[in-house]
DNA sequence: CATGAATGAGAGTTCATTCAT
DNA sequence: GATGAATGAACTCTCATTCAT
């Protein structure tokens, strides 16, 4: 989860044609999958240089084409920002999805592999997070990115509630904790952690491991 | 603490002096004064706008001076910028000194009215939460703006740690508690509900109880 | 005579040829009407947005084909307008050819026939008029088109001045008129008239009245 | 009248003060001043290249400033062009104002004079009537400048109309002339003059004379 | 022929900054 | 200090045209 290098691997392979033509099918992909890359390429600029230094031209060039394609493929700076993101919700709402075959898992070590994860993430790719910066910064000034992340944080909210929850019934956990609020205190700290050990992964653990502590309660 | 007026109000007002003609010292205050008055206006521009749409200009037009005139204040745009900066970290840290009358409080009613407080800024500016959500997501971008995060987190955390290590003392909270550890979450967990609850104070509420809950932990 | 819808009726259509593919001139005869289709989207985008705001892209559109197949039909964006001109400047010409049917009626009946088809005109097809204006502006500055206008006067005016002699001779218009000077301050206040009275046909009945009148003099 | 100098004369020589600093007026005058330099500077460009042609840049240059000055003076090209329909509508208006000291005058001199100021514009300063071609064929998709012209074609009739009467009074012009619509026809034949006869001065006399001949009918 | 993709040139506009007064 | 004027740099966006397929 949280993977930003997912913004590429999301290109799905397209199944080859037989035929040496290329069929619809291939074509819209070909564009989408330029479209990906595009979007791919100013949410790089985007860690870089933030919106302030955010410039049609440089996206282009980082993409390697001419500036003028870009709106070829964006009507304009604000659909490539929103397609930016998109992707990057897209990204953030991968890993936080229930499966089946986690609740067969003990609920301490989904837990503790979402941490992981997020930690991973840190180490990986860390212009993820200077985005989500500049992205929740924006998004207390412009009300439609805002209701994505609201949306998103439901999302976010109702996985670490499933945890919890049974993470309490199996004793796991600390039997006084009220799964929601658990969930919401958890996403507040993931947040801010991002913030404050932006950059510096190994930062990141203690205040996790003594989230941990905290979610399990005399439990442990 | 944490008060967006307290911008203004650092403009203690300097005694008229006698003479007529303003002295030295008196000019140099006026042009202090001056400095704090534009410092806040692009405070509030900033606000509004984000970094993005910051315009010269227009800060000139909220301070009410002709646009020319900042240059005389202001050497740039950056030099403005850091003054914002610098007058809201300083706000920041307002609060956060371990005073010698607090020492006989309770460390619990300490932290709540740290939380309290907190949770009354979002209330009464919640405008500062959007102009910290921006020069966060510069600091990720910026060395210096980033030292001076980190300087003031160290703060932040020696204040947490004072009051943490006498509620531990005091058998107020969590006997396990490792005080450095948890002031690190709690910063953390704060900064991250500042975004996520942003402009929403009543959100606060529940994940800073939860917070509480886990700290005094069974000593509670 | 200057209907604008012969713009469209002029594409006479072609015999399809036996054989199932198209042989040479019916390929040529398509090509051709093919251009004319096209130089009348032109002519539409012409009359709606002007030179200023004619545009390659739209004129395809409207034409129902691809931009870049345009390129195919015409050269450049100027060789379109120039066959804009052409078709316009040919259906001016129309209905200005003495026409020997014509030698028997009553010179007053013509003249007073080729004004009202000039209001009709303005009835049914304004946006002649706004394209004319266009061309006519632009006339101005290129020698091209003006030679085409030149030359396009020269045919009216002999046209008139056939009907002027003719009536003068026939004693229904004043016997002192110059029958070339007059044809001049005909086409000048019919050319003022197209756009004093833009779209609104009505207007144009007096001064032309008042015009008949002028030309029939003591005679009438 | 109709003098294309006058966008330039129509610049008032400010008064001199007598203090060595500029006074209110002379700098707002100056300000104007420069508005009227740069308008002329479009219609210059206007004349030579059309709307179609016409660029911010060019003008600038002609005018000898930096582009971003005419942004300074004009919100934006819009304001500019209208700018320049403003000085030319005001510059036609000029010559048409009935004065008293004309009442005394043989109507027939008057009429004369009208057309002979109109003959020498075209010699001296034929772009006015390229620039007016390009703004008629404007008038004719956009209302605001429409309107503009319907009213100055109003005094313009108004002008005439009381020449007219006059003459008709004095016996100088045909008893059986109708004012107003002899005022329209002349008009709209003036008007087609300036297109068919752009640049050529000497093509105008005949018509011009067609006209006089008329108006006087059998009272010549 | 037809088309989606691409591009160079250039448009209007904005903005931080400078400068003469 | 203060200000109106000026400017260079750079921005987003558009458009006619070209080209590979």
């Amino acid at each position: 989860m949280l993977m930003a290098s997912n913004v590429t691997d999301r290109t799905k392979p397209k199944p080859a044609t037989a035929s040496g033509k290329p069929n619809r099918i291939s074509v819209s992909s070909k564009s989408a999958e330029r479209r990906r890359h595009l979007a791919r390429a100013a949410y790089q600029a985007l860690a870089e240089k933030g919106f302030e230094g955010l410039r049609m031209r440089e996206i282009a060039r980082r993409a390697g084409i001419n500036h003028a394609t870009l709106h070829y493929y964006f009507a304009g700076k604000e659909q490539l920002i929103d397609s930016v993101v998109d992707h990057i919700v897209q990204d953030l709402s991968i890993g936080r999805n229930p499966r089946v075959e986690d609740a067969a898992l003990e609920p301490r070590q989904r837990l503790k592999a979402h941490f992981n994860a997020l930690v991973q993430q840190m180490r990986d790719s860390p212009e993820m997070f200077t985005v989500l910066a500049e992205i929740h910064a924006r998004s207390m000034r412009d009300r439609p990115i805002r209701s994505i992340f609201v949306k998103n944080d439901r999302n976010w909210t109702k996985f670490l509630t499933g945890i919890l929850q049974a993470g309490v019934q199996k004793k796991e956990f600390d039997a006084n904790l009220v799964p929601e609020v658990a969930a919401e205190a958890i996403i507040s700290l993931v947040r801010g952690l991002t913030v404050t050990c932006a950059g510096r992964a190994e930062l990141m653990q203690r205040p996790l491991d003594q989230l941990l502590t905290w979610i399990e309660g005399r439990a442990s």
